[in-house]
DNA sequence: GGCGGCAAGTTGTATTAACATCATGACCAC
DNA sequence: GTGGTCATGATGTTAATACAACTTGCCGCC
């Protein structure tokens, strides 16, 4: 490694496993050299080597496997923009807060064929279906349905819909939320959204699929919304961590 | 620090930090203790306390200021997702060589008021202006309109637009590129927009907004596209760094 | 009074070291 | 043969330490 540019040096050691990958010089799927094989390779302690490989594993251009080694992801091609859940579980309880809910329900119902797909289940499984209209001063901004596997062993009541959402009530039951994928599309109101959200057929929307997952990737959660779209700004920010 | 608890120090610092923001401890624009002294308060090593705090720069929930100190962000309230850059650096590359370009302009010009207020410019400053229309097998799903401060000193002809993305040749052309804005939501297609993207008037589309910003936080593009929503899904990814 | 430089305090980078946890395959006992 | 155990090598976590770079304020010199 060259001390006498000015970058740091695990930005260095960064720099070039990350353009190894996008070169091909290690291909999805193949493993990367061990932790110390680096090091010596770059001839920089392993921390430096670490703290290297961390910034990769953030953008999940290669995952780490305990005992095992460290390695390219399989799908480099549309990978998606890659975040902190945190956040938006910040944002979802101050979405609960600031907000009220109309038109709640809950029940317990047979999966249809897209929730079976997302969620994973059997043919006849059983999920809890819960949706409501959210409300912000008592003006509609979206529509809001929610499916649980029945056997994740959570009930919820309409009580409970009305204070929180679906995803905080989630966390506070000790399901242990790990990820999530979201996508955002726009579409039309038609009849029935149109009635429930106080606007006109044909009003733009937006579209809004969100799987949440658990820490063994079992899906945990499928939600279906639509927004208004002149009160729903999906607001994101990205920052870059070196050159 | 409980050392009997399966999660690590790291992780136990940073969930205390984290709750001490949310729940007011410290204020936004406050400063956090320094690093020595999380150390003795917490019990653990300095890398310790580092590694918790480093997670919560990447949520942007405090900010370090070499030499001054770690300060709780200003704005937590309605703070944005917030990712990594280089992979929306590399998806733009990609979407510039699996598509093509229609309808390529450029000139220069004046700046209109909406331009002028995000890229902080002054009355009558000049942009460059491009826009085209953007196909995937030569069916349009896109129309993005860019704007480039003129003193960025950065000149861009139609042969070159044609090729690859703004954003591409911005970095190519040495604009250290290092945050953005996005913001995505829905709207209708226009007269005007329908004629461009071969769809009828009242179509659904996404609406995309993306401020560019460089190291020193100056704008240096801004960027306006709308995309019929059949052919444009916003997909993000998100995980947790812990409990 | 103004200016430069020094000292103190804070974050940034880097090393060496040690032990824990996990996966794998070889080996041995049954 | 089957199954358990152990050694090996990989990543995961944490510590103690050192020096560099930067900000700020103080202090002395001019």
């Amino acid at each position: 490694m060259d001390n006498s540019l000015r970058s740091p040096r695990y930005i260095q050691v960064y720099a070039a496993i990350r353009d190894w990958i996008y070169q091909g010089t290690y291909k999805p799927g193949q493993r990367l050299p061990t932790e110390s094989e680096l090091c010596d390779l770059f001839g920089v302690s392993r921390i430096t080597t670490r703290k290297a490989v961390d910034m990769l594993v953030d953008e999940e251009l290669v995952v780490r496997q305990p005992g095992r080694g460290t390695f390219v992801v399989e799908d480099l091609a549309d990978a998606p923009v890659v975040g902190d859940m945190e956040q938006l579980l910040r944002k979802v309880e101050r979405l609960g807060k600031n907000t009220r809910v109309a038109r709640a329900e809950v029940q317990e119902q047979v999966a249809d064929a897209e929730t079976r797909k997302d969620l994973r289940l059997a043919d006849g499984a059983r999920v809890q279906r819960a949706s409501h209209v959210r409300l912000l001063d008592k003006e509609p901004i979206g529509y809001v349905v929610t499916y649980i596997p029945a056997d994740l062993d959570v009930r919820f009541d309409l009580n409970e819909l009305n204070e929180s959402p679906m995803l905080t009530l989630l966390e506070r039951k000790g399901v242990d939320i790990a990820s999530c994928d979201q996508v955002i599309t726009a579409t039309l109101a038609d009849g029935r959204l149109a009635g429930l959200l106080n606007t006109t057929v044909g009003a733009p929307l937006v579209h809004l699929r969100l799987m949440v997952f658990d820490s063994r990737r079992r899906p945990v959660e499928r939600l279906v919304a639509w927004y208004r779209a002149e009160h729903y700004h999906h607001h994101v920010h990205l920052t870059r961590k070196s050159r």
